[in-house]
DNA sequence: GATGAATGAGGCTTCATTCAT
DNA sequence: GATGAATGAAGCCTCATTCAT
């Protein structure tokens, strides 16, 4: 199964691909971490070194700025999602089970990029203005489209709820599963398929008891 | 109703607070408005002077520094949902009543400082370090007990299934509602009592069709 | 007896000096105190406005700029100054008499003149840099004009000890005379005529005990 | 003889206080120097790199800020000023001994850290309200009890005259000393010793010829 | 691969000053 | 005479980035 849009960040300058790939990851998760718990903007590189080992400088000898390492984090972690995704989409479920299958799998992305996900909720939006950026705006709009579409052929197919805002629907679906990136610790009480199957049942029978 | 833990910014220095509060109020409003759009920390003291058609030292007379505008932003908008949660709280309603009185005043409060709800979600985790910010950790404990608790008595009443993790359920409904900042503009297709309504029923019932 | 170079700060704009002088002295007196509390530079128009109890800005109606308060501040404390040595050096006296008129007519300017003094000490140096300010240099010229030449008079009269370096000396007392000013409180335990009959005491005679 | 309070300015955050301690010292001098010639609060940082040769946001990599700066230039002053002065009060030297070595001491120090002993003459005072520069005071108290003991067992061993105020001669002294540092020029006409041996000699005995 | 030192742009803040009311 | 609000220049400091070693 072949990623359409496979997003490969351009490495515009000198910087030594070259040397160890394990040391890039490595690194790139460090800076992950500290990206997720302060935020982009208010991480210095001197706070990634740190966390690192290094001096800020010596990042510079791995990548080619800070933006950069943004840029494999978000996309590394936006190439594996769509790999699972398209092959849940791919596979012809119906409705019911799309839902069912999207929703494990994102919670299966959340447990292994739990850092990258939470950069993407709170960077996303105003990343997506930047050219460099342009590829979250293009998943958020295939997202959408996969999501909305595996609602409405469920609603036509008297699956799902027909009385209910189907944009209000997805964005509730939507929000649910990947804010519990904001909170979730992986290695904890539950594993993501545990997780993936109590939200699922809230989301699709609801909290309230029925008589 | 008198509310509790009423959080009032400290304002160490100088900075008039005395004239006239509508100016600030204002500039506040403006402030906010970028804090949410850009992030408070990429908002440069610039953009805001921008935005309010002044100088970018011309905000200093009116704030302490950017800080303190967060303060105030975060503060007026705690302190207001609040009033309402306690007035909510105190009124002795069942727990679904109870859940769906908090929801539609959340939805409210959103309709009416969506701005410092979306700076609320982005930033409140690593500012509630900072002891200028504490007062935020403190809301979110007060919010958490007020919510399981009448999570908590629902399962007890038969009102709510009990066959789910409680916590989880917590975190799922309050993020639920919480994220629509991140989407929501005032004066749109649905008003906040009819967001509120949708929102409790998909929570309550689910989206699947019953049978 | 005329001041020969009675200093009078320009005052090139629009400034009201008609009103009120008394209300002028009252706030020169005010910025000199602060002034020499905390420094020219550290001062800031604000603290002088505050310690007058109004704005920043209403300064203005009343002077030019801060540099023009401290002009005034210093010039006042000038012409003062040299009226008196003006007159003691024109009385013909003998040079241990013109000594210790110098030293006490001194102390009495300290006295009366205490933040000005403080001001001059500390300022003066790098002030006289300035054009505005030139009128420093002059002064202190004819500072030492007269302390060294009544000196000299006195070792060629055989007043003074001829084995001394005779600037070391001139220093000597001329510092230990002004630097009073840093710890001189009005109001004090000694009037400033016996403050200046024991240091002419120290300065001629020693602090040693005579066999 | 060890130094009772010896003060190392505290290095609150991350500046290389290992790395080359020679450049620290280059730089620290270059900043006395501008510090003295036109004090603290009216020598920006720029100033100082450009005497430096370097840009202002470089010196941060050295030094945490300006104002570290002055605190280490002022420590190691007084550091090496209390070396030596614990030195000569350990040595069990006479009253008028004592005077004579504390001064000549002075002005070695004074040849030394021209710079440091300006700046501190003329900022000490109001940096000492500033908790981080306290050990200012604590050192002005120290130093007094040295001065004001010697001259009191001195008065005592009818070594000095009883018919002076004590403390007024303190200050005499005291002052006639540190004020050199405001003309003292390093390497001028006269050695440190020489020009102590002439202050002492007018301090002791006076400039009056003696019949 | 990494360090130490520096650059340069830009951020937050202060402050003297102005001016309409 | 004074206030409130704003200006604009400048100051201190931070930080991503570079580069010789």
């Amino acid at each position: 199964m072949s990623v359409e849009n496979g997003h490969v960040p351009t490495n515009k300058k000198k910087t030594q691909v070259t040397a160890s790939p394990e040391r890039r990851r490595e690194l790139l998760d460090t800076a992950a971490e500290v990206f997720a718990a302060q935020g982009y903007n208010a991480t210095t590189v001197r706070k990634i070194a740190d966390a690192a080992g290094m001096l800020a400088g010596s990042l510079y000898y791995h990548f080619d700025s800070k933006e950069s390492m943004l840029d494999e984090i978000l996309s590394a972690f936006l190439n594996e999602l769509w790999e699972g995704y398209d092959t849940v989409l791919a596979a012809g479920l119906g409705p019911r089970e799309t839902i069912e299958a999207l929703v494990t799998e994102s919670f299966r992305e959340i447990d292994r990029h739990r850092a990258a996900v939470a950069i993407y909720q709170k960077e996303s939006r105003h990343l997506s203005a930047q050219p460099r950026f342009h590829y979250l705006s293009d998943s958020q709009v295939k997202f959408e489209k996969a999501w909305l579409g595996t609602l409405e052929r469920g609603v036509a197919a008297k699956v799902f709820r027909a009385d209910l805002d189907i944009r209000l629907t997805y964005r509730f679906v939507r929000d649910t599963v990947w804010v519990a990136a904001s909170w979730y610790r992986p290695g904890g009480q539950h594993s993501p398929e545990e997780i993936a199957r109590q939200y699922l049942s809230m989301v699709l029978d609801g909290i309230a008891l029925r008589p």
